[in-house]
RNA sequence: UGGGGUAUCGCCAAGCGGUAAGGCACCGGAUUUUGAUUCCGGCAUUCCCAGGUUCAAAUCCUGGUACCCCAGCCA
């Protein structure tokens, strides 16, 4: 008997995945196809994330294949560098089509034909109505729409036109191809829809070949079915349109049946996911471009750290329903501090420093502390940290007079320097206007890391740096991505966070992350994870931005 | 009754007639040279509401209620 090995979803539920399966095991289908569609007139963001981890892991899932195809049926709105940087997304997110990459518009040429077939069979028309008075002819929801005075053309006369349609004679917007089904339908997008406009645009992949362009929904689902998709996922805002894709499908000499299935979109708690949206915080200069390290956007959250591995976590976790949602912020946090956790270096850096003076210490001696990088992965290594008589702590740090529960540095208490000594706060320095300027400490030489004598316990536990050998560079922190009160509504832009970003540019960082490549994500220990910014580093002056803080108990009281 | 959907813990989400998975969040407690991690423990006698069928219902039936989507020559 011959072995099958379809492999069972990963992960119980998904009503999708089901559907998949049951699919295969009945025979209904051999191999599954889907797609991921975009259409390129934006940059990908976590919502697109959702479909394309669900698509191309059904795919993965299955031994099937998914495709990635630019669903480029309106030249007025799309460009060139927004098919890249999907490409790009997509990768990143750790998928591959493989060969497969289509263009709706590569079928331009047999969606024409179907339209002359569909016209042949009295069932598309030429309508010379306006767009104005093809809305009024169409109803409204409660009422019926009547039909167009162009209707009864003949196939001839409908031909004819449609030729000269394509072929440059009329003017933008004078014409449309129409569906001829029926005007009554309960269901609107069944009142003869518009199959094709004319637009003379230069399309981004055809050029100028074409001054007639095919509406989504005559191109998309024939698209699905030259390409042999078996199942067609796309959000619930398509589902009434379900009875249309699947009439094309009907009565058009396609090569396949595919089928159209609808899941709830991705919602974020306080986050702008519409591309109108993104676009025009991106025109209003609300922020640096798509790839801000605010913007939800792919390109975003990769250059604010978020790692792709952290991305998939989540869509995996929040499933695929059909009922509206919105997901918490705090479970994108946890699938991003939950990858970082166990692949993060761990490093030192000192985000609002306060001088500190160990008077015990040799003023000028210095020593190099071995440090691992992970406090349980001894796998990541251990790096040198230099260690002197003046260091930087956080000023949050210290409290003079400790208030209640505060566990870190006081006058006349102890505390432990990570990885170092227990130091003893002796005296507090202050300028004239009564500021602490500096701390000035003694240190238990026995308590050092590693020795016999830093069994020793204090209850506190703080991060430091060299003064003399720290360098300085700044670090940006944000107020979470882009958040708005209410991101679904028309006036959005006016709770727009304007201190969502602060750029800290006395951070004194240790010195091996002068080196810090490129995309490398750190702890900086107690303060959180921190990346590399891909674009605004320079070799050596590294710029840092926080991809989320860590889980504090305290800072939460 | 214009049509189409959805309702299970604060947020997601399994469940598909046999007596409420899991994750996030939250709350305890243990270990800890990150107030991190890890680890234990708690967290829906109840599934939008009301009736009904059944030995048995979140699951079936009836009737309500709430919310979402649709009237682009956008996708």
């Amino acid at each position: 008997m011959a072995d099958i090995s379809i492999t069972p979803p990963a992960a119980p539920g998904n009503f999708i995945r089901t559907i998949v399966s049951d699919d295969l095991q009945s025979g209904r289908q051999q191999t599954i196809v889907t797609r991921f569609p975009p259409e390129p007139n934006g940059y990908l963001h976590i919502g697109h994330a959702k479909s394309i981890c669900l698509n191309f892991g059904l795919a993965r899932d299955f031994n099937g294949r998914c495709h990635l195809r630019f669903d480029d049926t309106n030249p007025a709105k799309e460009d060139v560098e927004y098919t890249e940087s999907i490409k790009e997304s997509v990768r990143w997110l750790g998928f591959d089509w493989g060969v497969h990459q289509y263009y709706a518009s590569d079928y331009f040429g047999r969606l024409y034909e179907w339209a002359e077939y569909l016209i042949l069979q009295d069932k598309a028309y030429v309508d010379d109505l306006s767009a104005e008075e093809i809305r009024s002819y169409r109803g409204t929801l409660t009422e019926a729409g009547k039909e167009s005075p162009y209707r009864g053309r003949t196939a001839e006369e409908n031909l004819d036109l449609f030729r000269r349609m394509r072929a440059g004679e009329f003017a933008d917007g004078s014409k449309v191809l129409r569906a001829r089904i029926d005007m009554t339908a309960a269901n609107i997008n069944l009142r003869d829809p518009v199959m094709y406009r004319i637009l003379r645009a230069t399309h981004p992949h055809t050029g100028d070949a074409w001054c007639i362009y095919p509406m989504y929904d005559y191109a998309h689902g024939q698209s699905d079915a030259i390409e042999g998709v078996t199942h067609s996922v796309c959000t619930l805002e398509f589902e009434d349109h379900k009875p249309l894709y699947e009439w094309f499908i009907r009565n058009l000499p396609v090569p396949a049946a595919p089928k159209q299935y609808e899941f709830a979109r991705l919602n974020l708690t306080y986050t702008v996911m519409s591309k109108r949206k993104l676009l025009q915080l991106v025109q209003d200069g609300d922020v640096d471009g798509w790839d801000d390290p605010r913007m939800p956007t792919l390109a975003g959250l990769k250059r604010r750290g978020y790692t792709p591995e952290a991305i998939r976590t989540f869509c995996e976790r929040i499933g695929v329903g059909r009922s509206d949602s919105w997901i918490d912020m705090s479970t994108l946090e946890d699938c991003v501090r939950e990858d970082l956790n166990s692949s993060a270096r761990r490093v030192m850096a000192v985000l609002q420093p306060l001088r500190l003076v160990i008077d015990n210490y040799p003023v000028a001696g210095s020593e190099e502390l071995q440090i691992p990088y992970h406090p349980q992965k001894t796998e990541l290594g251990t790096r040198q940290v230099p260690f002197g008589s003046e260091l930087f702590i956080e000023a949050d740090d210290f409290q003079e007079v400790p208030e209640k529960g505060f566990k870190r540095l006081a006058l006349g208490g102890e505390v432990r320097l990570r990885n170092a000594f227990i130091i003893r706060c002796v005296s507090v320095a202050k300028d004239a206007q009564g500021n602490i300027s500096a701390l000035h400490c003694t240190y238990d030489p026995e308590s050092k890391s590693g020795l016999a004598g830093s069994e020793r316990k204090v209850k506190g536990v703080i991060h430091w740096v060299s003064a003399r050998h720290a360098i300085n560079a700044p670090v940006r922190l944000f107020d979470r991505l882009i958040t708005v009160a209410s991101p679904a509504g028309d006036d959005w832009k006016n709770d727009l966070n304007p201190d969502s970003i602060q750029l800290l540019q006395n951070a004194r960082l240790e010195p091996s992350l002068a080196t810090a490549g490129p995309e490398e994500c750190f702890q900086f220990e107690r303060l959180g994870y921190f990346n590399v910014d891909l674009k605004e580093s320079l070799p050596g002056r590294p710029v840092f931005n926080r991809t989320v803080t860590l889980r504090d108990s305290w800072a939460k009281r």
